[in-house]
DNA sequence: CTGTTAGCGCGTTCAT
DNA sequence: ATGAACGCGCTAACAG
């Protein structure tokens, strides 16, 4: 059932029943009241979506292109949270999200994307394989979370003063051997302890080398020089990655384990605790542990996380609201919050 | 620029040019070779999605349809495992995800969802609400997740074996006082202790059910009265809709206190886990706590849940590999299976 | 191998 | 207030 055979069964011109859809001024109130009623009886839905987007050049559908896997971002606390912050703004304005993921795959169709009315992406790494061949790159509105596009509005997070914020609360106890676990923070992947050779990736590439930064600041202020804290690196903020190399941490000798780890996220500081409680260490007695992100899992358990908290679900909204062209597109910056749980008191 | 305008520039035919996109063995490599370098060099991106899906009809779009709203299923656990096994599937062949959310919502657009190929509907309450103004329900595949609709292809757990063997197996140590902590079980919402005359969903409206006929199965053959063992229900898979009744139950006096709280839910359980911790009751000791579905934070932490694993990843998978018609559309029904962790040994 | 043509279903002038 | 006609950008069928 079209519009156009509707309109035939009822004898009036197409224009009429699309109006009754969508220009009701355009018409008597009678008439649109038998369209739409019609309509209903003939088990016609309204305007076909993809003519209709063809037609009017939009579709109501903001594609949100992730930096990592779908299978990883969806099982992740703080991509999650952002992508409902984006959820609750689009839907409450009429649109639909499409998600989809940055990685070159063999089979991807990138056109496909080109029927987006604008593009959210979350994370650096694939936008600098994506943005040549993301359809009309410049012709439609794109926002970037937690990393900067030169032309493009962008939302973050104050990295480097939050960075120095926990590391700084952390250090207010004195700690002899402080630690530091990285996320994706050296040129070459690594899931081990950094050389202190190893290249890293500058600021613009990795959000955690600005952390990296402001917790090099706080040592600095408490008399550590930052080249002698000893760090790791991890690739994947998942458990199963993280596990092994904090495993190797904890089973170092007592006189070289490290008795505050600074983690570049909850993920790394939850296994760090659970590991840690396996091995009969205590937190904080033995080892304090501080996280970032505040994500609930952190929270809502004994010992609490201390954590930096950042409010992803604003990230999305606000992301969402300058996409609807809701609020000017700007860079944005977002704040963190210190929170002092049991893990580092 | 659109492909007759590049077709022009080049001199050829806008058929030739689409062919060069869409069906290589339709022209000679080297024409193919020409037209694709110029359409790069002149920033055509490619047949346009919208042209292209009113054209042919398909979209390569699939849409999932969510029972709760995007915030809440975005953040659960189960639900993300399921998103992330069809996106698994769907980015592998080259098809993407439009998100929707069932909820009834003012400014809700039912028709932008036309443009999808196939509908995945994922929990009963929307579907009924849904169903009607989905486009063209019986002219695109549509598969339902964890409940039935007649005439539709479905894919299930075993919810009443399950909820039997977990509830056997904790019975097996004998239990005075056992209680059953539900999730979305009664007629009308209910965040509190279940009235022996309260009036429960039946099966088809909400998967708990099977798993409480499965408990009661057990409780029976235990020697146990179903009748005699007090529930509980609550509305919402979240630690914070959880907590308030939770604790409502720890609270009790020592000689009315549950020492083993079957939950339909790993939230639950965990949230019990936390409040319990908090509270000073040792788990297993003073108190038993079983879950349900094998979520990586129950098994992460110490004690691990003791729960029945549901395999969510594969349900998406299974969900996509029918809508793609990778497989035959049929009922599947998925295996449980017991993870016999610390908190109920 | 390449070109011509006819819509896909709809929204929007411009008439009446 | 209503209708006729055009074309959004593309692909399938056919003709050459």
């Amino acid at each position: 059932m079209t519009l156009k055979e509707l309109a035939a069964k009822l004898g009036v011109s197409t224009a009429t029943v699309s109006n009754a859809f969508n220009r009701p001024d355009q018409l008597s109130p009678l008439l649109r009241e038998r369209i739409l009623n019609e309509a209903k009886q003939l088990g016609y839905r309204g305007p076909d979506a993809k003519a209709r987007s063809l037609r009017t050049g939009r579709s109501r559908i903001i594609a949100v292109i992730l930096a990592e896997s779908l299978t990883y971002s969806l099982n992740d606390a703080v991509a999650s949270e952002l992508l409902s912050g984006i959820a609750e703004v689009l839907d409450a304005h009429g649109h639909t999200m499409l998600l989809l993921s940055g990685r070159k795959n063999a089979s991807q169709v990138p056109g496909s994307s080109s029927i987006a009315d604008g593009f959210i992406v979350y994370g650096l790494m694939p936008s600098l394989m994506l943005l040549d061949d993301l359809p009309l790159p410049n012709q439609r509105p794109l926002v970037a979370v937690d990393f900067s596009l030169e032309g493009y509005p962008a939302v973050h997070i104050d990295n480097e003063p939050a960075g120095y914020a926990i590391a700084n609360h952390a250090l207010k106890t004195s700690s002899r051997r402080p630690g530091i676990i990285n996320l994706r923070l050296t040129k070459h992947p690594c899931n081990d302890r950094v050389a202190p050779d190893q290249e890293l990736l500058p600021a613009d590439r990795t959000i955690t080398r600005s952390r990296l930064t402001g917790f090099h600041r706080a040592l600095d202020e408490h008399g550590i020089d930052p080249a002698s804290v000893p760090m790791w690196n991890i690739e994947e903020n998942t458990h199963d990655v993280c596990a092994p190399v904090i495993a190797s941490i904890l089973d170092l000798p007592d006189d070289e384990r490290p008795d505050l780890l600074l983690c570049m996220s909850d993920r790394i500081a939850l296994t760090a605790l659970t590991l840690a409680e396996q091995r009969g260490l205590r937190v904080p007695e033995d080892l304090r542990l501080t996280g970032f992100d505040g994500i609930a899992e952190g929270q809502y358990r004994s010992p609490r996380l201390t954590t930096m908290r950042q409010d992803s679900v604003e990230k999305g909204r606000v992301a969402a609201r300058m996409i609807l062209g809701l609020e000017p597109p700007r860079a944005q910056l977002l704040h963190t919050e210190l929170v002092v749980g049991d893990s580092c008191p």
